[in-house]
DNA sequence: GATACGTGGCC
DNA sequence: TGGCCAAGTAT
């Protein structure tokens, strides 16, 4: 009993989709299910265009999961780069690990399974599914939650987590076909990134205006205020700028350099591959903050001690 | 459920 | 300038 009026969305929104979806690499028929999990993970919270060049150079050097899993998991973490959320790296590494002698060396092609591999939760798993695979999946992602809290909710945004409710709308609304399903899926998430955005939506883009309820409602503004996400002084700062420093390093760092060293403490002339060293330093955190980054970062596995001092795993 | 977890561009 | 935000996951 689907009502007319969701197979119109459907159709609008789709046909949106065909004319100004962005050419994106792993959108191409030719990429391989190791490409789509691997865009996938690095899309997470992170937005496409610093994506795209890392992606290109991961799929260059590692075309297959087995050829990831046959590399120390520092060498994953160093051609992250500066992609954010490094743990990422290490988990699609392990991942790959997993695919290599789990599943024959091929991405599994279940929800379940996908489930099952490090760094892949409810959602990655579902977009793998339904990118990768052609299943029909419900894909719940921030920007689809966003497009359907105005369109359907008339919300201004969607709640602060992901609700039963919110689900239960996002799987009714799910295309019955499998590849429209796929589709919708791909084109839903495409209109919160480019039109449904966050901030100072492009109303006049958008191909279901008329049945925007929130426009319907006057634009309503959000029932809540989102909370930022504290930065300055925090053991993220700390732990970042310490990952960059070992990233740009050939092999172990002084310990005593990343938890007290004064850059002074080296040749001024070194230029360039010290820059990262002086950015902790300047960060000027207290050394129990420094100390309690580091332990942080050997806990997950980031970086790893050795006598000469500490470095990317290898 | 709340919290920790990177990074850089934009308004 | 500085807070907001981006295809989330794990604990």
């Amino acid at each position: 009993m689907e009502p007319k009026h969701t197979r119109t969305l459907h159709a609008r929104i789709i046909s949106w989709f065909s004319e100004h979806a962005r050419d994106l690499p792993w959108r191409h028929s030719d990429c391989s299910p190791w490409g789509v999990l691997v865009s996938e993970v690095m899309l997470q919270q992170t937005p496409v265009v610093r994506v795209l060049p890392v992606w290109q150079e991961w799929m260059q050097r590692w075309p297959e999961p087995a050829s990831l899993a046959a590399e120390p998991s520092g060498e994953a973490v160093r051609a992250w780069g500066r992609l954010g959320y490094p743990r990422r790296a290490l988990r699609l590494h392990a991942a790959a690990g997993e695919i290599a002698a789990s599943h024959g060396g091929k991405v599994p092609d279940t929800h379940a399974a996908l489930l099952e591999l490090p760094g892949v939760g409810d959602y990655t798993a579902a977009a793998v599914a339904s990118f990768a695979f052609g299943r029909r999946e419900t894909v719940v992602d921030t920007n689809i939650r966003r497009v359907h809290a105005r369109l359907v909710a008339g919300d201004a945004l969607p709640a602060q987590s992901l609700t039963a409710a919110e689900k239960k709308r996002a799987v009714s609304l799910l295309p019955r076909d499998d590849a429209e399903s796929v589709a919708w899926n791909a084109s839903v998430m495409e209109l919160g990134a480019l039109v449904c955005t966050a901030r100072s939506p492009r109303c006049g883009e958008c191909p279901v205006l008329d049945d925007c309820a929130w426009v319907r409602a006057g634009r309503p503004e959000p029932h809540y205020v989102p909370k930022g996400q504290a930065w300055h002084g925090t053991d993220r700062q700390v732990r970042g700028a310490m990952m960059a420093v070992l990233r740009q390093a050939d092999g172990p760092v002084l310990r005593e350099l990343l938890l007290t060293g004064p850059v002074d403490l080296v040749a001024p002339e070194a230029g360039a591959e010290l820059a990262p060293l002086a950015a902790l330093h300047a960060l000027s955190a207290p050394q129990e903050q420094l100390e309690r980054a580091l332990q942080g970062l050997l806990r997950d596995g980031l970086a790893e001690a050795t006598d000469s001092g500490v470095r990317l795993p290898a």
